[in-house]
DNA sequence: CGTACCGTTGAGCAGGCTCAACCGCTGTGG
DNA sequence: CCACAGCGGTTGAGCCTGCTCAACGGTACG
């Protein structure tokens, strides 16, 4: 019963209290200061396995910048992308001692590295810390919800518009509406339940109708020309 | 940030320690009576709305008996339905004081409500059982993942497949492998994400194939015939 | 300069959705 | 008592779209 933390993919900042209007991280920085002197802290560039599914989970981790994303491997050998995470999200929560999902970098990737035994014997002593992280739990719990609502969309434009309104919120650097696509097309569809070719088909017709345009020619970042049509594709069903 | 709970769907007991094989529910009986003391009882009959998305969320629930699904409905009339939660699953948990989706029984159901509040209060006090409602929303979590996974199926029999073995897990009363099937076609749909004739058709192939077979005419319980074939398909892809 | 990888585009096919009819059970009212 | 409507479930016909297989272009790297 030590051991409980296990799968949890995304544990971004939870905004909270009825119309509280702060959307900054939940943690207040005593408790910063207090995870971070349990925790260790790392780089890693892109493309970096961080640790593979029903390995030992020996520590959780906590993203201080950069993404990465949780997967699931099938017997068939196909991949599910389970979730995209980012700055603050906590990953690494296992079950039974093992980690449920692997883990790898996108981008190159900084992040705390605590001890699952250390910070559990931590949460238990501090109350309003182990509240915290319930809701990051909880918040990271919605994120899930909100996966599976996008991926029972029929239709392949929808999935893709609802992702990338995701990128364009969690990297809200009010960067003037600029979107950076940071996966790969193959990432992407396996997150969207989707084949590569129908995401890369989508986003073509999506800036063939002039809806969106891409910036530079890895056609990685991309600009929201036609804000109406585009929330309405991402609204229907 | 007083209410942070919301959309919790399913909090079914959380078996952990590496090799912990106590699949009992994670609450103590010191800590059942401690919820007890801050918990009404109450009794809903079948497809009672319990309540509605966006309402203000006064209330955090805890299944003692019966199954409800929690759902989403989408602008043009769809619904979709995110999860069925059952005894010992907690739901309620509101974001930013508002419920984040709509809870309604399909069965009967007996449930405990506690003011949010005062649960908020207790949690904060008690470290321990603010763990332990941790790792039950870490295991909500993973269920939601689950969910993920079954849904970006391509195949619908795959997809129906997984739901009958998750219903037959969850309602293991070791009854002999029947299982019930409490749900519509319909709700099976929306939360499988195909339309509802898909769901049928794959259940009448299942037991042309001699996979399944029902009892009954209602077609609402049913038996696995073929195991190792049932597997098969619900490991596929 | 060749290779590898990523992204795009095309042709053909299969499986799921839509529309629609039908069946059996239930509850209601004449 | 029976006729009817309503609901949930099943089955069929045809269309649509996303998948598979395949080829091609551009960029990065050795």
């Amino acid at each position: 019963m030590t051991e409980s933390f296990g799968t949890i993919p995304s544990l971004r900042a939870v905004p909270y209290g009825p119309g509280g209007s702060n959307a900054v991280g939940l943690l207040s920085t005593y408790q910063r200061s207090q995870i971070a002197g349990i925790a260790t802290f790392l780089e890693l560039p892109a493309g970096k396995l961080v640790y593979r599914e029903g390995a030992n989970a020996q520590s959780v981790f906590m993203i201080a910048s950069g993404i990465v994303k949780a997967f699931h491997d099938l017997p068939s050998g196909k991949r599910r992308v389970l979730a995209f995470l980012g700055a603050d999200d906590v990953f690494g929560l296992a079950e039974s001692g093992h980690y449920v999902n692997s883990v790898q970098t996108i981008t190159s990737v900084t992040l705390y590295r605590m001890r699952v035994a250390t910070l559990a014997d931590v949460l238990r002593k501090d109350a309003s810390l182990a509240f915290q992280f319930l809701c990051k739990v909880t918040h990271e719990l919605r994120g899930s919800l909100r996966h599976a609502v996008i991926v029972t969309r029929p239709d392949a434009m929808g999935r893709v518009t609802m992702l990338l309104r995701m990128l364009e919120q969690t990297s809200q650097l009010s960067e003037g509406a600029t979107i950076d696509f940071p996966m790969s097309r193959l990432d992407a569809a396996s997150y969207l339940g989707l084949s590569l070719e129908a995401v890369s088909r989508a986003l073509s017709r999506l800036e063939r109708s002039g809806i969106i345009a891409f910036e530079g020619r890895q056609r990685r970042t991309l600009r929201v020309l036609d804000r109406t049509r585009f929330e309405k594709i991402a609204a229907a069903l």
